[in-house]
DNA sequence: AACATATGAATGAACG
DNA sequence: CGTTCATTCATATGTT
């Protein structure tokens, strides 16, 4: 398919008949070639990798978690954009009674509480018990966090500030369940998959070709 | 397929585009463009899943077949030190497993079971009886706990949950490959990897264009 | 667009 | 066992 046109090539850019083609050099048109094909190459690689992967993944019944199918989502906004939010974002209002009820003190809400406050909440919004016992939670948790490290410094350990905590073992049995890692460290030095480098340095190839013609 | 003969005469605008080479068409080279900029968004994309999901496995274990310091790390002084995972997570297989021995019923394992369980998980990744005590643990308060609050609508989790393949196995390395259905179900709905079958159709997509220019 | 922060959610562990 | 804590993950939002 590439036999004749370097003819063309030349003469693109004159202003001839105005528009009318816009021709490519047999080059510009077989690195096209190249790089669509690198492409699917890549992206049939990858979903093989990410079905093989997520299906061993799903398959183990995790990952699912937080699908927000709103009923009101449909309603909202004159048939419009489904913004399927995936997480529960607390209005202005619902914040400010959380924050009252909080401030109350009156520590943890039981779940009769929770209850309660899920009605009330739910009529300045769209909220379930899980949410609100989750704010709780969370609300409780930073607050307490918060107070801990007001001057906090280090001067080169990153994360791993509060390293070894003496854990206490109740259980007579073994607990060796010391577990290294650092995934941070792992995921950067050692690639899961050999493959997946290679194909890494293809798709940056292949932007880079594709900084030309795009 | 159909295409070579109609799109140069697609090209009308004047009837000199009847140069008997084979160039582009405006049209054809925006299809190209687009093409190639699906490829690259479908790429960009999948490789972050591929990150992200890579990471996490990392994560759970999968990688850390090489130990743990031990008390010995603590010794390492200097700058460099290990940073030790404080709380173990498993591994996707073992998740596996655990699920199905849940769902096995059977209530609350025995100290002899658990031991039993913990050898066996202890095949895919370090874990301790302690882990296993309260991974039960766990997840029975929790599941009875998702009965008491039923606002969220998970209403797929559960759906999906039973799906569960027949397909027996007893050694624990069998892959069950099933389930990339309520995957891909969820996916249609509202998932945090939405995108993965919008991709998959964009794929297609510019496979089928492909078709005609590779 | 890369990076930073806030925060909802998930979950291993611990407590009473 | 039920409840709570602590840590982590993921996403939404904001900043340079």
């Amino acid at each position: 398919m590439e036999a004749e046109q370097d003819t063309r090539a030349a003469n693109n850019n004159n202003g001839i008949g105005s528009l009318y083609v816009k021709v490519m050099t047999d080059e510009q048109l077989e690195m096209l070639r190249q790089q669509i094909s690198v492409y699917a190459t890549i992206c049939d690689r990858l979903v093989e990798m990410h079905k093989s992967i997520t299906t061993q993944q799903d398959l183990a019944g995790m990952r699912l978690g937080n699908l927000y199918c709103d009923p009101l989502m449909a309603a909202c906004s004159g048939g419009h954009k489904i913004t399927a939010r995936q997480r529960w974002t607390p209005t202005p209002i619902q914040l400010q009674i959380l924050e009252r009820i909080f401030d109350e003190g009156n520590g943890t809400p039981n779940k009769q509480k929770i209850k309660e406050i899920t009605v009330e909440l739910g009529q300045h919004g769209q909220i379930s018990e899980t949410n609100v016992y989750n704010w709780f939670q969370n609300r409780r948790a930073r607050s307490k966090r918060k107070q801990l490290l007001p001057s906090q410094n280090n001067l080169e350990a990153e994360a791993d500030a509060e390293v070894e905590s003496p854990k206490e073992k109740k259980m007579p049995e073994i607990q060796e369940t010391i577990q290294l890692h650092s995934y941070e460290n792992l995921s950067h030095t050692t690639s899961p998959d050999l493959g997946f480098e290679q194909l890494m340095s293809k798709i940056e190839a292949a932007s880079c070709y594709g900084s030309y013609f795009l």
